[in-house]
RNA sequence: GGCGAGGUAGCUCAACGGUGGAGCAGGGGACUCAUAAGCCCUUGGUUGUGGGUUCAAGUCCCACCCUCGCCA
């Protein structure tokens, strides 16, 4: 019976190209689990978007001095480059500045409105009367009215360590440049996180057993020590999604509450695409669908506490508004969110170039190999280091030498020896140890599975690196080059029992190291892929056009052992990676820290 | 500052309160199909620091130090 999982991956803000640590963080991870259901027949709707709203795109596009609209599509532009060139098949990669996200976002916001949790208060906030824009409170600093200390934010001080009263602050100023600031009334709606405190708590008690230690901690723990506080969800800001509510013009939704709900109406402009208005449901309206959010550790409370409290408080309520029609909101299965990945000892900073830029990265290395240093190395229970030495390390000594040294030293041993065909084998004529390797490789199937299961990804690479080795050892053991020269039978039984186990360690490792396990699946002579293929399109609606990138899938249940046919016809093989020189090392490590070179 | 997570071999990570392990790197060996890859054997550790509980602590408790995240 297959399932429906959604695979969820943090929406990239629009004022930053992705690196490394971004991609380890959520998109590689979510990629992974989705190849992997997919392998198992499963239905995977696998979604994400540019976040195109907020105050930081608005700031950049000032620096630069273009239209926050070019701004944003400049950057989307980017990531869906570098999401074809690094395999990251989404169903659907879209952006929040779309006519369906509005009216998504705006329903949800609806719907609390009816059931009575969101209420309206007045604050005092900085505005700037030159920019002609109330300042966010980060963006205001000053003199700290505690401690007396310069350079205090505006909501808090880094010199006293105190949360601070924005507008006791003492000669604000704005960060941006906009002249001085004045303290001006404003009002906006707030989400009650308090009253939907107790559903909050009983959804994450539901989970506490496979949520991650870090996830809980992050949240049902600093619920259960502090409680949830209401939160406003609306901004004084223009570039954005208008409040819906008459005599609200000039306010826009506060994007933390807007952005994730792009989980919801990505899946519907997906099904639009399709021409299949309702197939969201699958995933959306179905308490059987498994839900799971990737997303890096400071996005964690978001995911786990703000967003299930605003499907829950949207209730029944949304699907009335939105479309008319009866049902309740699926809420999150799993937050399985990463720590960070460092950069040779230090912390990923954008502003000081010391990052490994994704489209960067992917202009001189393989996309597996990048793919299967950021799966040993992935941040799942601590921060992580990307080291360069490292990376060329385990390239030569893992991937090189175990996995795809072994592939090509069968393959081409086979196409040399048995005219480019699979040794003519009768498999009962299988001998005892031909037989013991093949289960222990097919056994594979359900460890390596029950790990990306339990979204233990690099468990589950380690998992299937160590059967490959066990398959160098069964071939050191039968010495296939030695049986040929006194019995050829005997060598073909041990070479075709070899192809056996890697045309199935093929299909576990093809998650992680989708573009190579294509290849080897073609070496092999198979016709039907192992994956679909990825497609940009352009999609026109009321706000303009937006490019989205796509996925169109392959029917198939391909996550079960090989049957490989003896006699079927090899097509000529070729080595699978390439060894790293340890040059590379020192030219990387001059990278960091300078100039990003010109795009 | 408050809250949360983490600190184990040179590196990356494991270890229901019960003899601290694995992979890689390092050292040695036999082989040669393969990208000098693979296979066998092997050297590495006062588990951040200081106390405590216990027959027994990497694991539980207290204090401190360091790293990272959040402050709704």
């Amino acid at each position: 019976m297959p399932e429906d999982i959604l695979v969820a991956i943090a929406w990239p803000y629009a004022n930053a190209e992705i690196h490394v640590g971004n991609i380890t963080g959520s998109h590689l991870p979510g990629d992974i689990v989705a190849r992997y259901h997919r392998l198992k027949g499963n239905r995977v709707l696998m979604v994400s978007g540019t976040d195109s709203h907020g105050t930081p795109v608005t700031l950049k596009a000032d620096a630069l001095g273009k239209p926050v609209e070019a701004v944003y599509k400049e950057y989307h532009a980017g990531f869906l480059e570098l999401f074809r060139q690094l395999g990251i098949t989404y169903d659907l990669f879209t952006t929040t500045h779309t006519e369906n996200h509005f009216k998504v976002a705006q329903s949800v916001f609806l719907a609390l409105k009816e059931n009575g949790f969101l209420f309206t208060q007045k604050s005092m906030q900085w505005y700037s009367p030159a920019a002609k824009r109330f300042l966010p409170d980060r963006y205001v600093e000053g003199t700290c009215y505690i401690c007396g200390a310069d350079g205090a934010r505006s909501d808090q001080c880094d010199a006293c360590g105190n949360v601070l009263e924005p507008e006791k602050l003492i000669n604000p100023r704005a960060r941006t440049g906009d002249g001085a600031l004045e303290l001006r009334e404003t009002e906006h709606y707030y989400l009650d996180l308090s009253k939907l405190e107790p559903e909050v708590k009983e959804f994450l008690r539901q989970r506490a057993g496979r949520m991650r230690e870090t996830v809980l901690g992050e949240s049902l723990g600093k619920i259960e020590a502090e409680g949830l506080k209401p939160r406003p969800i609306t901004r004084d800001l223009d570039w954005g999604i208008p409040v819906p509510v008459e005599g609200w013009e000039g306010k826009c939704l506060y994007v933390w509450f807007e952005a994730v709900i792009g989980y919801l109406s990505a899946p519907i402009e997906w099904s639009r695409l399709n021409g299949q208005e309702k197939a969201w449901h699958a995933w959306w309206v179905n308490p059987a669908a498994r839900q799971f959010y990737f997303i890096g550790k400071d996005n964690i409370f978001f995911h786990t506490s703000l967003w299930p409290a605003e499907l829950m408080g949207a209730g029944e309520q949304f699907m009335k508004i939105f479309a008319g029609e009866t049902g309740r909101l699926t809420v999150p299965y799993d937050v399985p969110a990463n720590q960070f990945m460092n950069l040779e000892g230090q912390k990923i900073s954008g502003s000081r170039n010391w990052a490994v830029w994704g489209r960067d990265a992917l202009r001189r290395y393989d996309p597996d190999a990048l793919r299967y240093y950021l799966t040993v190395n992935m941040p799942e229970l601590r921060d992580t280091d990307w080291d360069w030495a490292d990376f060329v390390a385990r390239n030569n000594n893992e991937l090189v030498a175990t996995w795809g040294n072994l592939a090509n030293r069968v393959l081409s041993f086979c196409y040399k020896h048995w005219e480019g065909q699979v040794p003519a084998v009768d498999p009962e004529a299988l001998r005892p140890a031909d037989r013991d390797l093949l289960a222990v490789i097919e056994a594979g199937f359900d460890s390596v599975g029950r790990e990306l299961e339990a979204v233990h990804l690099r468990a589950a690479l380690q998992e299937a690196m160590r059967l490959a080795s066990e398959v160098n050892k069964y071939l050191d053991a039968a010495a296939p080059w030695f049986q040929i020269k006194t019995d050829k039978d005997e060598a073909a039984r041990s070479i075709y029992t070899a192809l056996r186990a890697i045309d199935s360690l093929k299909v576990m490792l093809a998650p992680f190291l989708p573009f190579t396990c294509q290849r080897l699946h073609e070496f092999f002579g198979y016709e039907q892929p192992l994956f679909g293929e990825q497609y940009t399109e352009t999609v026109r609606d009321a706000l303009g056009e937006h490019t989205v990138l796509r996925y169109r899938g392959v029917e198939a249940v391909q996550w079960r052992p090989s049957e490989l046919p003896p006699g079927a016809k090899l097509n000529p093989p070729a080595p699978l990676y390439k060894k790293l020189d340890e040059s590379l090392i020192t030219e990387e490590r001059a990278r960091l820290g300078k100039e990003p070179q010109a795009n």
